[in-house]
DNA sequence: CTGAAAGCGCTAACAC
DNA sequence: GTGTTAGCGCTTTCAG
């Protein structure tokens, strides 16, 4: 800038006003005659110097438990494309699903000068000691939006309405003629499996069906869970319908039955969660509940952008509809 | 931290060396006191300063075609982990596999100043003018590294043998008995793409096979590119087995067979390349080319790294063995 | 062993 | 319309 300024025999502060269009004061000829020099010197900002001085990075934070399920891969695509387009960068923390790993990340972050971060939550921040996790994250330095969770706490998020999806697939099922429906469901205390869960449990109730806890299947969303599930719910011969709460535990399943020459496509029909794109090439594609990951992405970036642009604290709720997706695994039992 | 000195009555120097560890100087009773009062005041360095004043932002920079592809999102899961534990953050680019995404993202990252770059090239990079692509990457201002591909620039890469990938799998065929092999490529001037290519006629030629152009398709390594490709391929009867560049091209053939009622499985023996998960739950499980990402990740993130740190400009190439994954999708004709 | 002070590159309040 | 200058929070040289 200084030999900008030297150059173009103006001040600092003509330069500075010029390249960041606040020229409100600058005279044309001068403007552009800057312009032209910055041009020529392939002046690039320090962008360490901007920071110290506004305070600001134009980095934003992203925190995802597995980037490696493609669920969430969707979701960082959308987010860091989203964000790219409107200037920021994206710090990019994959926490392997532990509460541990989130909590150094988000300390860790916070410190590196990003302007906000974008969480979507492990299964283990909600078996935590929810008042450390409240102070976490209600004190948090800077704006905050969570993705794919809800929660009571004075934090915005953007989430799917995991009741509705759940009711849709169990009521699928049983508008097939099952009756005996296995719900492989998430973790204890991960607000989105209890969610769904209770979707099961709604749709069971209101079609006089009881609820039996011999159907239900606790995973953890990983393909491996559902894999360590499968003996147990293949070896019950009452079932006749899978209902996963997610596609990756429903893979798992397969995997094993595959694995053990079960025909498990034949056996049972079966719906999941995410609509996932592999979910066509199966032996028999699947139905699934489809959630709008870019939906998702997009709205919980604009509302972190607008709270770190108004350096306002909002907190606003944002709830998404799921959609059915009808392949070839649900038939008449 | 001048809070700190003042607490501790010491000069802003004294906080400075001991909170770095530079404490060759300060006595001991200060030291500790120092540390106690930081920890306790929960100090954290503001990182704009630290840059501004080091010229260095423990950041680096991580661009990748597509992160939902499951082979990309694995290395990206791996480096980010792995640079996180040596005290880097990742500034995540998804170039959607254009180069000119690539050029912006190169630039824009520099200006925001990372100590380095990763890059994970797009097949267009290779197709572009090369003598700018040659510009581009050899003065780019910071340390540098390709994943993924190869170059004869003075740029350090690490990538797999993909010649010898590809020999293997058409070698794993001609064993079977197979000789009507078709062949699934990527883009013309994708490295990688050429080198698989070059395995397949390699081992053609050493089995005296002659190649025949009608069986070898050209898609651009996604699943979309493998669907279009489908019908050319499975309306030539000649046919007996494929050797797909990746799994992704494979699972697209896959996918339109399905929906057209060919018994895909059954008429072709298959080899893909990547070893994804999802080539596990398949009809029939798929025989493929696994690479070691976590290997290829680690070894390209060192490397940046100890340009960082050494401030030397290394020209360094890593060439990582794939390995022949067996399972079920190659059989006798 | 310790501290004062210059400087990293930029912004913005202030004075002209 | 224009320029001077005081920071932003930290590192590091230099003088004691």
């Amino acid at each position: 800038m200084k030999d900008i300024a030297k150059e173009a025999k103006v001040s600092l502060t003509a330069v500075s006003l010029v390249l960041n269009d606040k020229d409100t004061r600058v005279s044309e000829s001068k403007k552009a005659e800057i312009k032209r020099i910055a041009k020529q010197m392939n002046y690039r900002p320090n962008s360490a110097a901007v920071s110290l001085s506004k305070n600001v990075s134009y980095n934003v934070a992203l925190i995802v438990p597995d980037i490696t399920n493609p669920f969430f891969a969707r979701i960082v695509r959308e987010i860091t494309t989203f964000l790219n387009t409107k200037g920021y960068g994206t710090l990019l923390v994959d926490s392997d699903n532990s509460y541990k790993n989130e909590k150094s990340a988000l300390q860790n972050l916070i410190s590196r000068g990003v302007d906000g971060v974008l969480l979507v939550p492990s299964n283990e921040i909600f078996s935590e000691n929810q008042t450390e996790v409240t102070k976490l994250l209600q004190n948090l330095a800077k704006p905050l939006v969570l993705l794919n969770a809800y929660t009571t706490r004075k934090v915005s998020y953007v989430n799917f309405d995991n009741v509705k999806g759940a009711e849709m697939a169990t009521q699928e099922l049983i508008n097939y003629g099952h009756r005996q429906i296995a719900f492989i469901r998430g973790e204890n205390n991960f607000v989105n499996a209890l969610e769904r869960y209770e979707g099961y449990e709604n749709v069971l109730k209101k079609n006089q069906i009881t609820l039996n806890q011999n159907l239900v299947f606790r995973g953890d969303y990983s393909m491996e869970s559902g894999y360590r599930l499968a003996p147990d719910i293949l070896k019950n011969r009452q079932i006749t319908a899978i209902v996963s709460s997610n596609d990756l535990m429903l893979f798992g399943v397969i995997k094993w039955a595959k694995e053990h020459q079960i025909p498990i496509f034949k056996r049972l029909s079966m719906i999941g969660f995410d609509n996932t794109p592999y979910t066509e090439i199966l032996e028999v594609p699947l139905t699934t509940i489809d959630q709008d990951t870019e939906k998702m992405a997009t709205d919980a970036s604009e509302l972190l952008l607008k709270m770190i642009q108004t350096k306002q604290k909002i907190v606003k709720k944002i709830i998404i509809d799921p959609i059915l997706i009808r392949r070839q695994s649900v038939w008449k039992r």
